[in-house]
RNA sequence: GCAGGUGUAAUCUAGUUGGUUAGGAUUUUAGCCUUCCAAGCUAAACGCCCGGGUUCGAAUCCCGGCACCUGCACCA
């Protein structure tokens, strides 16, 4: 088996075309068929469900499209933009940062002119053929466009929905109630402009990810489920080299994953691929790098299935620390903290610095006030020869101490502002997606088929009459309406053989089959086949709207089988 | 973005020293037949990646583009 015949099967029966394939189709690029689309759908609403009801997060959905600020706070403006030069000779690409290494201590904080002139000044030429090298070019891997009219703003398609949650902190901290953890999730799209998209959905310009933020006390990255799961196992691969199969309390007891809110969310990810068919067996965790973690990750598990591109990572779960929060502080200037509360008050004496705005106000005229201000705020232990420097309006001004008394003053502190670290499980979606497909592909002979879940199938029974007559067709029509109407997918077929039409349902993973035959019409029992044992048992009509639910759920269905009808 | 390879119907594929109407299989559709796992019969629908050039004549040769595969690079 190859990805191609995955994806030949996925084209064939409608889980995926390529994009925009009337005018040649564009790399990177691929629509959802009506069964991928479905089966898609029924990913998200699983996993929507595992952290709304489950875990208690709630969700939003924000904009796809952001002013530039909020990338540039979020550091993708300059951390997506890759400095490139090009072998004039070879024409090799190479990273010119990487290629100055040892030139400077820190090339990364280059600009292109510096970079230029350092390569030009030092020689350096191509590592491939020795070529002359041409001039640094920015490549960035974020989708440019414009709000507004003519000139308008600058802005840019998101590299992925987190940054919508982050800038909404301060309204869901209050919807919260103001309190900590604070779960969200948002299911949308991201863009990144790949170099080299491949390997169909696994590297996709436009993708669509399930991604969730968990906003926790830095000093209590506890979590309340913590022990239910601690005796659950995970197969580990740490960036110190080390491979281990560990339970989930072992894994945080040694460090080596390094808090419990952490693992508990890898183990929640881990049962969350499993419930919707991939594979435990090709399914692990492995660390990320020190020099391959995100510019704001403190540390990132990924989660790996392995197809048959080799170990593909689907779900990333990063702990980013406080970065963007601190971040969106800093270019926003918005209060984006927590209020940590004391469980009693305490009372703190310390000095402070009161200003005399009488002298100061005459002095500094306008500024008198701002001055006043940042005094109040700065330490009295800051001060220096009988100065304290404070920064106004981006001017240095130092105040002597003739401006402004020392008191000692009592403070009631109720709490601390804190800035909550984040915790990130981010899945791709659409590689989850193709997990399920490349991970439920079974061939039987000549024949294809999908074991998919039947959580996940995008068609949960398929309904036959044995043949178009005889009123089999009436009756069955009859059974496929009341199972569609009570909220369940069916796909009524009769044409063919009645193998054949097996066959089809098997190729697009129905788990599950009715027959109506002319047994039907003597004694009120119809045929339910299974899909991956190819087993059939009778059972009452009557008994259906139950028995459609319960094998679903993967009830054991002996109690609803007909007692001499079975084969 | 570079290098190499590939591109024939929805799918898999045959077919070039350039030469009649591009062949097969699967699928799909209509009908016949058929009492449970891709049966059979009849018929139908659907194709040379796109554009340009060479030529009396191009699926075949040349150029450009696009897409896919492999490698390099990239991959938050």
């Amino acid at each position: 088996m190859d990805a191609s015949d995955v994806l030949s099967l996925c084209k064939r029966r409608g889980f995926l075309y390529p994009s925009y394939e009337i005018y040649g189709g564009v790399a990177g690029m691929y629509d959802y068929g009506p069964l991928g689309t479905a089966m898609r759908n029924n990913i998200v609403e699983i996993w929507r469900r595992l952290y709304t009801l489950g875990e208690g997060f709630v969700e939003i959905d924000s904009e796809t499209v952001g002013p530039e600020i909020v990338f540039k706070a979020s550091g993708h403006v300059d951390e997506f933009a890759d400095k490139m030069v090009k072998c004039r000779s070879c024409e090799e690409a190479h990273r010119a940062d990487h290629l100055v290494k040892e030139l400077h201590p820190n090339p990364s904080i280059l600009k292109d002119k510096e970079l230029d002139d350092l390569i030009r000044t030092r020689g350096v030429t191509c590592p491939a053929c020795g070529g002359e090298l041409s001039t640094v070019e920015e490549f960035n891997l974020m989708f440019k466009t414009v709000i507004g009219p003519g000139s308008g703003r600058v802005g840019y398609l998101r590299p992925e929905t987190a940054q919508g949650i982050f800038v909404n902190f301060p309204n869901l901290y209050r919807f919260n109630r103001e309190k900590l953890p604070l779960g969200v999730i948002q299911v949308g799209r991201g863009y990144r402009n790949e170099i080299s998209p491949r390997q169909g959905v696994i590297r996709m310009r436009e993708f669509n990810m399930m991604e969730a933020e968990l906003f926790v006390d830095p000093e209590d990255k506890g979590w309340p489920r913590f022990n239910d799961v601690k005796d659950e196992k995970l197969k580990l691969f740490a960036n110190d080299g080390r491979e281990m199969e560990l339970t989930v309390g072992e894994a945080v007891e040694q460090g080596v994953i390094c808090n419990q809110v952490l693992a508990y969310f890898m183990w929640f990810t881990q049962e969350f691929l499993k419930s919707i068919g991939v594979d435990g067996e090709r399914l692990r965790f492995r660390q990320h790098e020190r020099d391959e973690m995100a510019h704001y990750a403190a540390d990132c598990w990924d989660a790996e299935a392995l197809l048959s591109f080799g170990w593909t990572e689907i779900v990333g779960i990063a702990d980013r620390g406080c970065w963007d929060l601190s971040r969106h502080i800093k270019f926003s200037g918005v209060d984006m903290t927590a209020f940590k509360r004391f469980d009693t008050p305490h009372e703190v004496e310390r000095d402070a610095i009161k200003p005399k705005y009488g002298l100061l106000g005459p002095k500094y005229k306008a500024l008198g006030a701002k001055i006043g201000k940042a005094l109040e705020a700065t330490d009295p232990a800051l001060m220096e020869n009988n100065a304290v420097t404070v920064e106004v309006d981006g001017e240095k001004h130092v105040i002597g101490k003739e401006m402004f008394d020392i008191v000692r003053v009592k403070e009631k502190v109720s709490g601390v502002k804190v800035i909550p670290h984040v915790i990130e499980p981010s899945h791709g979606l659409d590689r989850i997606t193709y997990t399920c497909l490349e991970h439920a592909y079974a061939q039987k002979g000549d024949m294809e088929m999908l074991r998919l879940s039947a959580a996940i199938a995008p068609i949960k029974f398929g309904v036959f009459p044995l043949m178009a007559r005889d009123d089999l067709d009436k009756v069955a029509m009859q059974i496929d309406e009341d199972i569609r109407y009570s909220g369940i997918e069916t796909f009524y077929d009769d044409s063919g053989s009645i193998g054949r039409r097996y066959a089809r349902m098997d190729e697009i993973g129905t788990p599950y089959c009715i027959t109506v035959d002319y047994q039907t019409i003597e004694d009120g029992t119809v045929t339910l086949r299974e899909r991956d044992s190819q087993s059939q048992v009778r059972v009452n009509v009557k008994d259906l709207p139950l028995v459609t639910r319960a094998v679903l759920c993967g009830a054991n269905i002996d109690q609803f089988v007909v007692a001499d009808g079975s084969e």
